[in-house]
DNA sequence: GTGGCTGCAAATCATTTGCATATAC
DNA sequence: GTATATGCAAATGATTTGCAGCCAC
């Protein structure tokens, strides 16, 4: 199944953006912010804009498609892979890194009398890139 | 040692302004943005600034008296207690709530050749006051 | 045709900044 | 007395909103 029949079997209208949005993520996984993804969308399509942007993140989102992560104040990393995984935040270069661990309180599906739906773990420090640098 | 003395201690000059930011969040420790915090204040200080605000919280967390969480995109919430912990945010009623988990993965210090210097850990869902509530 | 999207600009919200005045010690 | 902090307003940055025109079915 192509992206688009993907997206038509989940609900999504399957417009050039949202397929340019996901394929962005795709080819770059590096967690980028909804800026990063609106500047280089641009470039190649010169009309593309940032309400567009924001509108395919939130459909993509809403269809379980791709995530959102919450990792630094200030402004949304999206995630291609949207299953439950978690991060490493490296303070100095500011690359986001997925983490392959196992969180076990989540498995149990609540905590102190609080249903859980998911978990988001960020690790934050010095990436293995930059410590090999420094 | 009281709270003036206290500040003092760690290198933070203690102006009243940061002194009730602290009370606040010792009171109410519901897990505050600034907003909260700005509005609450002003309402006994009306001189209190949103600057000042913004700038107390800086300085404390610094100082390593408070600390900053990162829980949902677009907003920062600040919590008293300072030490590293993890956070149920109940996607109904917004509260947040600190769990008493331990992660195993950060006690080791290291993550997939990545300096681990802090973890966050945010589970969401519907908290244990909620249930009973639906 | 018509409803759902896009693109643009303006609006909104959180946070930061500049600067004159006030405060801590 | 001097360095530092406050208060206000304006600036910045991320995200949202309103709406006219466009597109797919």
């Amino acid at each position: 199944m192509n992206k688009i029949e993907e997206l038509k079997v989940r609900g999504v209208v399957p417009t050039i953006q949202r397929v340019a949005v996901w394929d962005f993520l795709k080819e770059k996984r590096g967690h980028p912010t909804a800026k990063e993804i609106y500047e280089s969308l641009r470039k190649r399509y010169p009309t593309f804009s940032k309400a567009t942007v924001y509108n395919a993140l939130e459909v993509l989102k809403e269809a379980g498609i791709i995530q959102e992560l919450v990792v630094e104040n200030g402004r949304a990393h999206y995630d291609y892979d949207p299953k439950p995984h978690h991060h490493f935040y490296c303070t100095r270069c500011k690359r986001i890194y997925n983490v392959e661990i196992e969180c076990e309180v989540a498995k149990r599906g609540e905590i102190e009398g609080h249903k859980i739906e998911s978990v988001q773990a960020c690790f934050y420090g010095i990436c293995a890139s930059c410590r090999r640098d420094a």
